[in-house]
DNA sequence: CAGTCCATCTTACTCGGAGTAGGTTACCGT
DNA sequence: ACGGTAACCTACTCCGAGTAAGATGGACTG
């Protein structure tokens, strides 16, 4: 767009650039409807180039997910580092999951609607994010409660994290529901159930 | 494959065999390696036929989804419809939820794993059969909660969903979770929370 | 500063699958 | 028997993923 001047840049650069404009249009209209064409044009680079630096269509999806995880991460784990207790962990962590999707709104939506491809590599990787996620949870619950039933404690972790997937995707309709806000609902089916509710 | 001879049908039973032929062909392939030239030629007629009666790929995809959904409801109404309580309804609903799943595979599997497509009517028509599902809970429900905040209500139908989708297909990888035991732990996170197992 | 080397980049294709134009045939009602 | 139409087919076009083979800028060497 702007680059009038296409200049040689070295690889990792270009990779970033690519990744990055990949995120955008692959959000945009959507995998199936992007095209490689396309994307290789706003770089300012011709397709071969993504050809050979992501192998692949769906290599190049993967290396845009594979980012967006490593940073879901880093802000969770950062965000937990410090708690005492589970409630402390619990919450810590669900309120920068939903930060983290309310600021980086690109990089989630990739994570969430890609989610097609069955039995394909970029189907794993997506299963993959979400087992970072319930990996954390498990992990920091180990400590604070009764580990007894494994499977039970698993099936919560799954549980956990399919409610705060759903929770965000809701949450993209309602701008006024701020993450704060978010957190509470999260946590107070989380920990208190819905029995506090019921009349 | 076994129908040597190719006969005339009528619309409607050529249509319910297209839709059956392509749900297996889209859950074993993937929506996107899946090709109208297999599907066609398993059901034992030409390309063009699909296309006179499903328009594109997608809405023969989205006449798959469409009947799941159906389905789906079905199975749910059915089972809270006696319920007395909120308690009651949540547990049977969860039940035929995930007898269901069980019970259905393939429906199951295109409901969860064909949601790419951003932008296109095929995502629109999961995210209905979710809503389809949030707004059962959510009229089961009003009638036994506290009601003021309606936002926090609609919150908790999205959670509850979101949780038991992937609690769902986590159940997968446990054959030995059954349906009951699903809905035993579903059940026990969301009536009492996480609270009552704490150290 | 001329020459060499190679990472970066390009043009110009192939190939497979979605979608279609236009014609053909079996069956049903009269 | 004989239209009429719903069911069906052959034979294409077109678009986008992926590739073969070659061109070029610029860093480093003598």
């Amino acid at each position: 767009m702007t680059t009038v001047k296409r200049k040689r840049m070295p690889r990792a650069e270009r990779e970033q650039q690519m990744i990055a404009v990949a995120e955008q249009v692959f959000t945009e209209r959507g995998y199936a409807t992007a095209s490689m064409d396309e994307i290789a044009e706003l770089v300012g680079v011709s397709k071969p180039m993504l050809y050979e630096y992501f192998r692949s269509k769906e290599g190049l999806l993967l290396a845009c997910i594979r980012q967006s995880r490593a940073a879901l991460r880093e802000v969770t784990e950062q965000a937990t580092a410090g708690a005492e207790s589970a409630e402390d962990a619990l919450r810590l962590g669900l309120q920068a999951f939903f930060v983290f999707i309310r600021e980086r709104r690109e990089a989630w939506s990739l994570l969430r609607h890609e989610m097609a491809l069955i039995g394909t590599p970029a189907s794993d990787e997506i299963e993959e994010t979400r087992r970072q996620q319930t990996d954390l949870i498990t992990s920091l619950m180990s400590g604070h409660f009764d580990s007894e039933d494994t499977l039970r404690a698993e099936a919560s972790a799954e549980f956990v994290v399919g409610a705060c997937e759903r929770l965000a995707i809701w949450c993209e309709r309602f701008p006024e529901v701020t993450p704060e806000i978010a957190t509470g609902y999260a946590m107070d089916l989380l920990w208190t159930g819905l029995s506090q509710r019921a009349i």
